[in-house]
DNA sequence: TCAAAAGTGTTTGCAATACACCCATGC
DNA sequence: GCATGGGTGTATTGCAAACACTTTTGA
């Protein structure tokens, strides 16, 4: 291709719906921009795409470079093309969500923000443009998601309990899970594998730590499953 | 917006897979371009973007500039960014499904196009750029929607029997189906109308012709349902 | 009378659901 | 010793799956 290799698609952007869980929490990653439109305002992570790359590396750069993250899970969600989504031109939006585990990525601010943090996904938020059709419209597709493919899990520590992974599904999906029959399925899906380690320090029962089965997982990744809860 | 109304987008382009439902197979639109790239070759139907239009808008205007089709069953699919999608320049696309009853609408080369036509999805279709990778794409969604959406019903005739509307759901998910299951299971639903109309003129026993009750094909299509066979 | 598709119920097994009590730990 | 969450098993139900014969019609 015979295109500058750094030069921006001015009327195509790509924008993140990076989700974390902390504090047993589902929570959405914003970010302060640091330039009009919007200057000053939270907002979804994001940025123009370049004629050197496609919109799934555009995705990558611009999550690295506005808040640091790296190596994450990342699927494309769907294209916004509402005429006067920005304010005044043309641009097109790709929405992709990606999923974090916000204890192995350090999440800094980057060069086009002046901050950034972690919002629970329960709150309302403020979105700028039409940053918050595009926020539940990939909220959406994580709660499909998460029933046939074994994705919760890039959400999480190496080392969690049972009780964590089932709160994690239970803030994706928004409704209780009956503990005994989570357990009872999740460990049928041959994936998990029983450490010896244990929670510590807290003030009731350790709970027993689990790994992931990193061969199990890539095939049922590849394969999807049915998580019927 | 200050655009000109009637101006391209020109590094955005839709791509339409457009399903139909035809001596019982399930085929794909092809359309035989008029123009370069690729002139003289059959390829999916699609254009670029206007500025004065959103891509929802630009599908169904290209449809109907194509081929002619108008007032149906749209929804997005991906969006395609490979450098090297198209030839020479960068353009990429956003690819839609479509469902459409051949019956109900007739298909006709459009401004852009020199010839129409129905292909079958088992055969194999030597596409030009990447509509290989946008029709799988395409037929695989349509596979997922199928199952907890009754979209399949936009392909039928007003009135069908249920060896019909069976057949169809094999086509789609490329699996037989038990007869009896399927019959329960659909008629389960409560969606159909039985009707006093039978087939005519066939050498066997006349099926029965059913329609959609359209009040509860309403609820259910937003509900969504969970159709396992 | 033959060919070809329509139509029709029952049984079986599995998987989802509902449900309640004891255990270990820190304070 | 008490508050807190961890951990465990069974009974019931509903749904998916498998399966074969009779009916109707035109040729």
């Amino acid at each position: 291709m015979s295109h500058d290799t750094k030069q921006i698609i001015k009327n195509l952007s790509v924008d993140c719906v990076v989700f974390g869980f902390e504090n047993n929490n589902l929570e959405v990653l914003l970010i302060k921009r640091k330039r009009n439109p919007e200057k000053g305002n939270w907002a979804l992570p994001g940025g123009f795409a370049l004629h050197s790359e496609t919109l799934d590396q555009a995705a990558v750069r611009i999550l690295e470079e506005t808040s640091n993250v790296k190596n994450i899970y990342l699927e494309q969600v769907h294209t916004f093309s509402e005429i006067d989504r920005f304010p005044n031109r043309r641009v097109i939006t790709v929405a992709y969500f990606a999923l974090v585990n916000p204890e192995k990525h350090s999440i800094k601010p980057g060069i086009d923000t002046t901050d950034v943090k972690w919002h629970n996904v329960k709150d309302k938020i403020d979105f700028p443009f039409d940053h918050q059709k595009i926020f539940k419209s990939a909220l959406r597709q994580l709660r499909q998601r998460v029933r046939y493919k074994p994705i919760g899990f890039e959400l999480l520590p190496k080392k969690f309990s049972l009780s964590q992974l089932q709160s994690l599904y239970e803030c994706i999906l928004g409704q209780p899970l009956d503990k005994r029959n989570f357990r009872k399925k999740i460990l049928g899906l041959k994936m998990l594998i029983q450490l010896d380690d244990y929670q510590k320090g807290v003030a009731h029962r350790a709970a027993r730590l689990y790994k992931f089965d990193s061969k199990a997982y890539t095939v049922l990744k590849k394969q999807g499953f049915n998580f019927q809860l």
